[in-house]
DNA sequence: AGCCTGACTTTGT
DNA sequence: GACAAAGCCAGGC
């Protein structure tokens, strides 16, 4: 049961970005799709890149996920990055944002405990797009 | 046009 | 429990 892209709330599409044609010739825009999704983490939430890339179609493309968000830094309405995690909760894309220390800035800004790298009670505060009313894990 | 890298995750040994 | 390999898609060279 993993089948549907489950959008409860149908929220409209993206803008996407104008000036540039952000990759994919096949219509359908990875990074449009992982940004709409990041952008729905609610604040002092955090999620992980299987979960946004499950919700997006395929949990494999995790990886894209997290290339979609390179990108992000450029994309209109700017995506809170800084909420997405990798599954162990440790901030791996720290390395990527303007200074190493802004997206654990970012999360205890937004009252997540940061520490060593890594977000605190990042089980609790893991959120599900895919099920954001339990905000367990699927696991 | 082809090869490599990349902010991940899962499974197997 | 730790290490290694595979899978996904897209961008850069």
């Amino acid at each position: 049961m993993k089948k549907s892209k489950t959008n409860p709330t149908d929220l409209p599409v993206a803008p996407l970005v104008t000036h540039k044609k952000v990759a994919t010739a096949k219509g359908v825009n990875f990074f449009d799709t992982v940004y709409k999704i990041a952008r729905k983490i609610p604040k002092g939430r955090v999620t992980s890149y299987g979960a946004i890339a499950e919700s997006s179609g395929s949990r494999l493309s995790a990886r894209m996920v997290g290339w979609a968000m390179n990108a992000a830094g450029s994309a209109k309405p700017p995506v809170p990055a800084h909420r997405v995690v990798n599954r162990n909760g440790l901030l791996t894309g720290k390395h990527h944002f303007p200074t190493p220390t802004a997206m654990e800035e970012l999360l205890r800004q937004e009252g997540v405990e940061v520490k060593d790298d890594k977000v605190v009670g990042f089980r609790e505060l893991f959120w599900d797009p895919s099920y954001p009313g339990t905000g367990s894990r699927k696991k």
